[in-house]
DNA sequence: ATAAACTTTCAGTAATTTCTGAAACTTCAG
DNA sequence: CTGAAGTTTCAGAAATTACTGAAAGTTTAT
């Protein structure tokens, strides 16, 4: 499997950001790898094309797997398991977007709804509630939002994305076009 | 300072979460302290209500600083330094966001376009290229568009998110209200 | 100019995360 | 059933990241 200059930058930069991506460095360079290459990879050829252990590769490969970034894919004939992209670019930066929100969002919810539960214990817990409070409300907001975004699909997305500063005019006009929402100003 | 059961719960969740946003554990817990107490707090209060050392704790506060999600607070007659919130949850979350932006997109879209002016040296190149290049628009969209929603202010994307499927159904309507704007299908 | 009160820095240590590679496991052909 | 071709697991090693605390720095009051 050929490894050009462009290539190889590419996947070491990958590599770099992964860990700011939510998956670790060798993670970020075998989905850069995959990502690039038309032709489907054997693990054996990711580890020799990156120069990392085998057994790095197969807990890579199982990684990009549970964030459904990856997907094997099978040559009749052929024993070994291969690997390609699980979808298009856009597919895949949503399934990133997405697994990120659970990570970072759901567990946080999660705790918030439990303390706002409980009985304040002073003024001091009754006025930490109410900031727990807009913080809840506001990761509730982002949920259904980015739940909101991903049921468009890639079109209306980028339909959205390129409307750009239309989307504050679009605000302005929306009460007229749906009476039915409520508006918070 | 007072650390109530319900309070050090929060802080240590947002502690654990902390590396999942973007900074460290203590970064994360200090964040929490500080924007769960009304009262500005200092340094030495940090540091002991979360049995840190002072040299961390001073780490941490400039940290929270170059994100700009904490703001010195000046009491006076009083020659420590207190450190408050820099603004509301939705000023803070979107800093969060914006931040994050910078050091997860930037970097690489800079490097795309760096990839994109070379001359594809074969096929295999050229396919990547392609490839590369979809990233790239993808992430310019992406940043535009999270631009454009910062430009919004807290009210209207409160209203933008609380919109939901509403979003759908105004950009099925955009055509006719924005006739200026282009159409992607 | 001194010292008290406070903050920052940073070398070394501790904690955590990632990686390797050998062993165990699986699957298939003959 | 055996072994060849492949994959996965996981204990320990290596690399990275975070934390401590003592020393150096800063600011203010006298």
């Amino acid at each position: 499997m050929k490894m050009t200059p462009l290539i190889t930058s590419a996947v070491m930069h990958f590599g770099e950001m992964g860990s700011r991506w939510g998956f670790n460095r060798t993670v970020g360079q075998i989905l850069a790898l995959i990502v690039l290459h038309d032709k489907p990879l054997s693990a054996q050829e990711i580890a020799d094309g990156l120069s990392i252990s085998r057994g790095n590769t197969s807990m890579g490969l199982k990684e990009l797997q549970a964030w459904r970034l990856i997907k094997q894919h099978i040559v009749p004939g052929e024993r070994k398991e291969f690997f390609v992209p699980a979808g298009d670019i856009w597919t895949l930066a949503t399934r990133v977007f997405e697994e990120r929100r659970k990570r970072e969002i759901d567990p946080t919810l999660s705790l918030l709804r439990d303390l706002l539960l409980d009985e304040p214990a002073n003024s001091t817990e009754s006025n930490a509630q109410k900031t727990l409070n807009e913080i809840h409300d506001l990761l509730e907001s982002v949920t259904a939002w980015s739940q909101e975004l991903q049921s468009l699909g890639p079109e209306k997305l980028d339909t959205l994305m390129k409307l750009g500063s239309g989307v504050g005019r679009v605000l302005e006009l929306k009460d007229k076009l749906l009476p039915g929402k409520n508006t918070v100003n």
